[in-house]
DNA sequence: ACCTGAACACCGTTCAAGT
DNA sequence: ACCTGAACACCGTTCAAGT
């Protein structure tokens, strides 16, 4: 290393987690180790743990930034408003898709995906669901969004065909289920 | 090692996937690793890939495993069929959670998964579903039962209560997704 | 064909020490 | 507080050799 002991690098946890974004999209989640973000970084493997407790996190923080690139729709009416925002969550999601399981295993969510859930939620209410069956329909509808996301093919080859496809099959899921949700409103 | 090479240890494919499952069901997908497989099965790390191809060859023969214990129910009459294989497939996959997203990332599906899936697209089509449609519903059921099982908590802390709260909403999830296939039948 | 022996190229994480 | 240096306890996988 160039550096002595003591010498800072101006690492923070942003910087980090650019980085690790950068090693997913060339290469995947595998491709995200505590030592290649240090190689890339220009640091020791160590170093990273003094802005970011572990590999785990780094995943957190990485499924956090991605969901705040979801942009909720400013205006609509009800379940089409709903139906929009789903779209655009699979969206950002299905772009890792090897990322998106990782919602699953989570216990502690993110700032963004609480906020995303508690919009969805909201709206739902708003559309003449009762209190109880809003929170079941978002945990509903999220567990479809993210799987439909995960069940997109990894990086590696794209083939062409499969695109239009799976984006046809996820829209037609997503009718389906807004469809039975809607028999819950009185 | 007791053993001096040339000597047998009776190993074959089914041996070291029911030893992976014993480690599954202690200490879940991250505790399946080739070395304590060989420390279990009393053989070299090495020796396992006289019997498997690599580590994500065991987790897919894993997760048929656990597929071949599903039982299609025997009779019942179109969407209500489906909707009770659905809810044992959900039962086997959420026994092992982080097992469950697996499902996503494999490109070439297992004998018993695609044994299942061809099952569900057959009786949608007899429920009056035009083939096409039956092929997307199919994939759709399958992405939210898949999901529902990975969405489960982790095996270390099963705390009490959530068990009945998410099998209501996986049960109210699945019921809106076939109300809104039901639309499909002419 | 099925195993041992040995090695290669990695991992995540911790601890002590320097500034 | 933020980094280096060094180490610990692991990984998956490959290759050569023995029977």
């Amino acid at each position: 290393m160039n550096r002595t002991p003591g010498q800072r690098a101006g690492l923070d946890a942003g910087t980090v987690l650019r980085a690790a974004l950068e090693l997913l999209e060339s290469g995947g989640v595998d491709a995200i180790s505590m030592r290649r973000l240090a190689d890339r970084l220009g640091v020791l493997p160590n170093a990273i743990y003094s802005h970011i407790p572990d590999r785990m996190s780094v995943l957190d923080g990485l499924l956090d930034l991605v969901l705040a690139q979801v942009r909720p729709p400013a205006r609509g009416d009800g379940l089409a408003r709903v139906e929009l925002l789903m779209r655009r969550i699979w969206l950002e999601l299905k772009r890792h898709p090897d990322l998106a399981p990782h919602l699953f295993s989570r216990q502690q969510l993110g700032p963004h995906a609480l906020r995303l859930g508690h919009l969805t939620a909201t709206w739902l209410a708003g559309a003449g669901l009762p209190a109880d069956r809003a929170g079941q329909a978002m945990r509903v509808l999220m567990i479809y969004v993210i799987g439909a996301a995960a069940a997109e093919l990894p990086p590696p080859a794209s083939r062409p065909g499969t695109g239009r496809a799976s984006t046809a099959t996820f829209e037609a899921g997503l009718r389906w289920l807004l469809a039975g949700i809607a028999t819950e409103i009185s």
